[in-house]
DNA sequence: CTGAAAGCGCTTACAG
DNA sequence: CTGAAAGCGCTTACAG
């Protein structure tokens, strides 16, 4: 390479790596390029990330679970990061893959410079790790007191959003199958549907909010729960796709019929809601600028910077066929929704 | 490091790395083992591989679809390389990651040392690109003419599976929706449905074999146009589970019934299948397996070995409520199924 | 505006 | 059995 622009290898470097304020003769810089676009000369990685001492790689750990919603995260990583010249690593939590990358082979050895926290358990102690290496890390949607470094989506307007079109069908029963109560996001969507509940004017009741564990039997057993209440609902928020899955076959085995007695709405939208039984109406959250955006901030802020940001990206209503307008209450007073 | 122990840094890398035949004293090794445990301490990546040349790192490309399936192959792969002391990298096909990794980033500037391709459409290309640069690539159940790199399933074996289990249910009428034709896999399950007719003594009827695509809006097209046929199926096997999905969701179009006139098997399994309407029977291949295997071939075999294996892993038939004994045919004869 | 030199942290043949 | 030395391919202050 060296040889073949007639150019010392440190003027390759300065071109290649677009050193800024670097004095260069247009007629030379023109030679490096050509020739480094006819060799198909790349860097070494290892060279590069050794003298650097920076890997150009972020890690992105994500759950277990193989939800939808992290194939989404993934991509929108992926692409911040290739954008910025980077690399992602994306390591699932339990399933081997943490518990022996983790610390050990990942965070300790310089591969990485970066930890994008999407997990669930681990994300606490991988912080920890990372802060005692000096790895910058950030929490992706997931919020833990007193570390100041997340960035999360308007998860209260989310469920706010559900609510909204569920009382403009005039559904006045409006009940909440919850996430666990440990998990923020779930803490958070709730609150924002009780605000959205007396913005409306409609009652608060405490029967009908269900918490639930985000998985599809938790979400069976919460709709059955709320079902047989003496009062039941004529429309449930479930607080993620999971449940809401679990919720549409829990109405099947009540014998209820949605959306023409029960409206149900997720919060995020996933792949297979267009074939779930009825199809199912979800909010969808900007999943991808979530990802991407923290791949920026990696990439610009400082590892002790404070980041405590709120995405102000578009939630999309899809509305599908597990909702409709509020069915004529069939009690003796014909007393209807307004 | 080097003085924790008390010895020179080279005697550090040979017990770190296990150097086989390496004589040290036993002592001196325990010395070095407990220092390297107290600080900690873990080889630069960087230095590693700039050194010994070798990234310790695969690559595994899938194609775009967020298909659970993929999630598996990744798990699998992800465990047996680090098992090995590799790192794997993971990309998706098309939404920019493989365009700007594909050649640029990841392949030509030493981070890889390997290739998984489970792809569908750049395979080729990467394959290509890698025996370029000579990195030692694998097809993963992908085959491809003249290209002696691949491990794939008993792909036909699995259609024989459903096949089987539809014949004992006394279905003489099996359909199949199969993949698309330029799909290695989809052939080979093709014939192993065909021979498995045979075997049962079943005829083969060809307006029973629909081509489709598959994904869930194909499955369902071809399940309208097998329901509308003269004579149409009592069971049908789906060459993947999105077209199995698609077919539920024609099955309620056409208004039949699953599983009293029609019963449905698909090859692959997927979480939701529970939780479909009615649950989906499915064929559950050994999917980390696969991926196991394969990362256990880039590390053992040599770039230019010649690999041709079909991986012996068990498939699973997972019963559940979209398959059923052939219902007594409402023919004037009252003919039944042997 | 361009080049020579040092050095990142390892591994590995070689010397003792 | 242990250590000294070279060198992997870059980047980056520094010299000219």
């Amino acid at each position: 390479m060296l040889h073949a622009a007639g150019v010392d290898r440190s003027i390759v470097s300065r071109v290649t790596n677009g050193d800024p304020g670097f004095a260069i003769r247009a007629e030379t810089r023109a030679r490096v390029i050509e020739s480094t676009r006819v060799l198909g000369y790349q860097p070494n990685a290892a060279a590069r990330s050794l003298r650097a001492a920076q890997a150009r790689a972020f890690d992105l750990i994500i759950p277990n679970c193989a939800s939808p919603i992290y194939t989404e995260v993934t991509k929108g990583a992926e692409e911040a990061a290739i954008q910025r010249g980077f690399v992602l690593f994306t390591a699932s939590e339990k399933e081997g893959s943490l518990g022996a990358l983790g610390q050990t082979e990942i965070l300790g050895n310089g591969r990485v410079d970066g930890l994008l926290l999407a997990g669930a358990n681990s994300t606490n102690y991988v912080h920890n790790v990372g802060k005692r290496i000096s790895i910058s890390t950030l929490f992706l949607n997931r919020r833990v007191r007193g570390i100041q470094r997340f960035i999360i989506f308007n998860n209260a307007s989310a469920a706010r959003l559900a609510v909204d079109y569920l009382a403009e069908l005039s559904h006045r029963l409006i009940a909440y199958i919850a996430g666990p109560p440990d998990a923020g996001t779930a803490s958070r969507r709730l609150s924002g549907y009780v605000k959205a509940l007396r913005r409306h004017g409609l009652p608060v009741n405490c029967s009908h909010i269900v918490t639930a564990d985000y998985l599809p039997a938790g979400g069976a057993r919460a709709l059955e729960a709320l079902m047989s209440l003496p009062t039941p609902p004529t429309a449930v928020v479930a607080a993620n796709t999971a449940s809401a899955v679990g919720a549409l076959s829990g109405v099947r085995r009540v014998g209820a019929c949605v959306p023409e007695r029960l409206s149900i709405v997720a919060i995020h939208d996933l792949e297979l809601a267009d074939y779930l039984v009825p199809p199912l109406t979800t909010i969808k959250m900007p999943l991808r600028e979530l990802a991407a955006r923290g791949v920026e901030l990696l990439t610009t802020a400082n590892a002790d910077d404070q980041i405590a940001e709120v995405l102000d990206g578009e939630m999309k209503l899809m509305r599908r066929e597990s909702t409709a307008e509020v069915a004529d209450l069939e009690q003796p007073s014909g007393e209807k929704g307004r």
